[in-house]
DNA sequence: AGCGATATCATGGGGCACTATGGGCGTCAA
DNA sequence: TTGACGCCCATAGTGCCCCATGATATCGCT
């Protein structure tokens, strides 16, 4: 398995580790990673982590852009300043800075999910909110796309 | 890692002194320098600051931005003219002078931002207000991109 | 199939090293 | 002399490396 999957919940002890779920570890470990790129989602209040890699595909991304445009200036700003590097222990745990605390509202557990090429920390609650607006969305997305073609599908 | 990421906020103390983060001073010291060539941003109340080879590359770059000779020679004045050195001491602190002061409205606290291949360094309040700033205009931009694209999100 | 041995994992904690910060003191120049 | 600046040392807090524990899953042997 080289994809991150599922969701598991983990808790930051009194030193402020959190242990990454062994699964997602093993991903990163077979690439040989000791280090993760951490990046505060845009639109979430979550975090998207993976590989240095990960910097690396959105870094190409941003070369694609024009130089010179205020958008590649922004891109740069938020990869790089609003992004940053979580570093493993042998034990395969991260101490939970405040650099993620701000953005996620994390406190006392962490939620991890999957998410294909990467993974995301979220506030257990907070992820539980968005799963179920989420669901919700892609129900009445279901339900539009009903209504406007004929009934009898799947 | 070998490139700048990330942002941390340190104090000036009563010598004038600060302390460049300790990540950032060993990619410094990777690369050999002890000093730093600081200069004062164009667009923002910061100074992006690296080694001597910053001073190239922004030449390289800024003589390709606009094919006007004189706008060139203004910009290598301006680099020349506008830029200073910024000396490590040895316990990797730098002092903080009105050079630095005037242009970014530094006074009690440092806001170290990394930039991929060079850091810069803001007045916290201030960076903060940029971060937002730049935050909003990106997430703007993809809800754009959503609007003329079909849903689907992670 | 039963059951103990073994491996893996999340969690806890000790202790050292490093870092950010504070401050002393000598030097050099105005 | 006074003040800016270099070099040095002190210290509190944090991060990082290492090992311990218990719980759960896996394996292997009878």
């Amino acid at each position: 398995m080289n994809r991150f999957l599922g969701h598991v919940t983990n808790k930051i002890d009194a030193k402020g580790r959190v242990s990454v779920p062994a699964p997602f570890r093993s991903i990163i470990q077979m690439a040989g990673y000791t280090e993760l790129y951490a990046l505060r989602s845009l639109h979430l209040p979550a975090l998207d982590v993976g590989g240095p890699e990960l910097l690396t595909r959105f870094d190409k991304h941003l070369g694609q852009e024009d130089p010179f445009a205020e958008t590649a200036d922004d891109m740069s700003f938020y990869l790089h300043a609003d992004g940053g590097f979580l570093k493993l222990d042998g034990d395969g745990r991260i101490t939970v800075t405040d650099f993620i605390r701000e953005h996620t509202g994390i406190s006392a557990d962490v939620t991890f999910a999957g998410a294909n090429t990467h993974f995301q920390m979220w506030q257990p609650d907070q992820f539980e909110t968005h799963r179920a607006r989420v669901r919700a969305r892609l129900a009445e997305q279901r339900r539009q796309r009903e209504l406007s073609a004929p009934a009898g599908s799947s």
